[in-house]
DNA sequence: TATGAATGAGCCTTCATTCAT
DNA sequence: CATGAATGAAGGCTCATTCAT
């Protein structure tokens, strides 16, 4: 990103990259086009360019903006008991989702075979907020006795994170909204998000206690 | 597809549906272009259209392929001891992702935002084949004291579909790769295809006994 | 050039170099654009794109027909007595100049530091064929007592050359064409084309005699 | 130009000047671009409109300054003994051509069909420095005796400046270099600036006396 | 007067699809 | 039925010029 992205006004900074979020979101990252981009944008091409250098930086400073957002998300979670804790994290995902929609997608996106090239930019940052953050919450639990003792941190930390991620993605990806469903159907006929979240928590404190 | 492409040899068939997923895994949906599918198929362009109505066709004839591929990897393997089944599974699937690379590839991308569309028609055949596979493993399992006996399937069954689907996108994508390795870099500090294996059949042992 | 190009109609593969020649001698390299160039070429752009790479392809190959245009302007001169001849190839120029005008603009902007890059490529070409003309033709005519015996050859080739070049580019140039009439306004007041040679000659007579 | 440039310090005034010659030069006049310009002459976009009413208007002073080069630099040579001041004139075109190269090169461009519209305006004023230098030079040499009274002064003073300016086109066009010493190359392998010189005394002493 | 951000037409190139042969 | 040339609408990006500050 050029240095006369950043002299603009802070707001205006925000919304230039949501709406080029929400673009790529909605198209992905071949299918976003510039002028549409510039259009949602409210920007003229030429100052779009002179923001970024080209299409693929332009990507870059959403991808760091997603980061970021991420990173304010799990700022935000107070840690406290694991399980309400993660139950928090679930609750909270659910507003993000709709607030930040298109960085979430393109969360799912970068996993993707043809966003390799940015994976090394980003994978760390995006996956690493998490990691830590369940890290560190089930070390806290074991020490207060609320995750089996015997239950090895990493492994919980994965199970807890994949189990959000897929949660996370389920919001956003018809896929994954159905993989989960699906699976659960057997218990229930349809599903709300607060019952997606129970039958999580469910799991998780049936596999960690 | 159209009538005429059925009535090619059968092999013909898979090399041309090869060659398209090979394009559409290496470059998107968007991405991938007519003309070098053409190529790569040893198709001409009109041959082409004459099998297929358009691109859109096309890539539902490919991904049916990948039902099909994923179909006849599951129905491969006999259950038997449920970890021992997993673990097979689990094996199986880097052969699977040597040959069958492009197909994993959009079995990822089919989970994107922007490929919602073909979500519909994919996705139950998709992930309908592991989700069954596991439950009734799951079930036998259960049946015969192998996990515990107040463990509910359903939630074993998505517990195990998780980290296999996370373990076989690790195979192709770069970012799950890193995701996968940077949690559990704290035990060993590079991974193998069978110390991934080993760590995900240690966690379920874990969390299912 | 793409094997495409070179399977159509020889009068039209001609029309479409002559038309692109047209517009590059018209605006320059850079100036020349693609849907003028197509649409003088009655060609679309998909097509022109399949004949040629791209931009500097497609110029490449109308600056190989100049050189096989001029390379048959020295053909079709039959060398006799030397300076018959030259006044013969002055002559001739006009008629080309009328034919392959652009052909001749584009030989003068070769020269240009601006296409220095196309230089390596045609430069040799397009001058070869002159310096060698003259060459053999001084060389012939020392032999038959027609030019003073005293002068080297490579120095009657250059002088007689220049003195070419420098009347084929006034015939497209303006910048050629007021710089000759200036220097010969002392002696007629307005310059004809045929007075032109006949100046030339003049000199080449003096000079070499 | 506008008032405003002028009331510049005279030095920024060719700095500035300078900077756009060497764009125009190195790229063309289609191709240089006004930002670059710009930056390279350090003045905002907005001076430079102030300066100058548009790229036309650029490009048409620093043709002037590049007139303003050449009457200085013929002003600069003291006419003598006619031979040793035409030597003494291609010798002061090389450290000629390491300052002011970039005019050099416009020199060369402005005879390029595409620029025919500034043909009028600098071709006289370019041309008409030389020509008037050695036509005069010729006229004093002949009344001295130095070159044969029955050559007409406007073909000496036409053969002269003809054969300086293709020296100076050499100096920095590829295709004028290669020109010349593909001429020359069965007299010596390898030409360099000073035996170029001594080629073209040789010949116009040959041709003059 | 000076600045440099903004504009948007236009450039080169690609590609899904059609259709004459 | 097969071929592959042709089409032309976009797509990413540049740049001469304007104008608010």
């Amino acid at each position: 990103m050029q240095p006369t992205f950043r002299k603009l006004d802070p707001a205006r900074q925000e919304a230039i990259l949501d709406a080029a979020a929400a673009v790529f979101a909605e198209r992905g990252y071949r299918g976003a086009n510039i002028p549409v981009i510039c259009e949602a944008a409210h920007v003229s091409t030429g100052a779009l360019y002179k923001y970024f250098r080209n299409k693929e930086a332009l990507f870059r400073a959403v991808l760091d903006r997603g980061v970021d957002i991420i990173q304010t998300f799990y700022d935000d979670i107070t840690p406290g008991e694991i399980f309400a804790t993660i139950a928090r994290v679930l609750e909270e995902i659910l507003p993000l989702s709709e607030t930040f929609r298109p960085y979430l997608i393109l969360y799912i996106d970068i996993g993707g075979y043809s966003l390799n090239t940015f994976a090394d930019y980003v994978s760390e940052r995006f996956e690493g907020v998490g990691r830590d953050f369940f890290f560190h919450l089930v070390e806290a639990a074991k020490a207060r006795g609320e995750v089996a003792a015997d239950i090895e941190s990493v492994h919980a930390a994965y199970l807890i994170d994949s189990y959000v991620i897929l949660y996370a993605y389920a919001l956003v990806s018809e896929h994954y909204r159905r993989r989960f469903d699906r699976f659960f159907e057997r218990l229930h006929a349809h599903l709300t998000a607060s019952q997606r979240i129970d039958l999580i928590m469910q799991a998780l404190r049936m596999f960690l206690t």
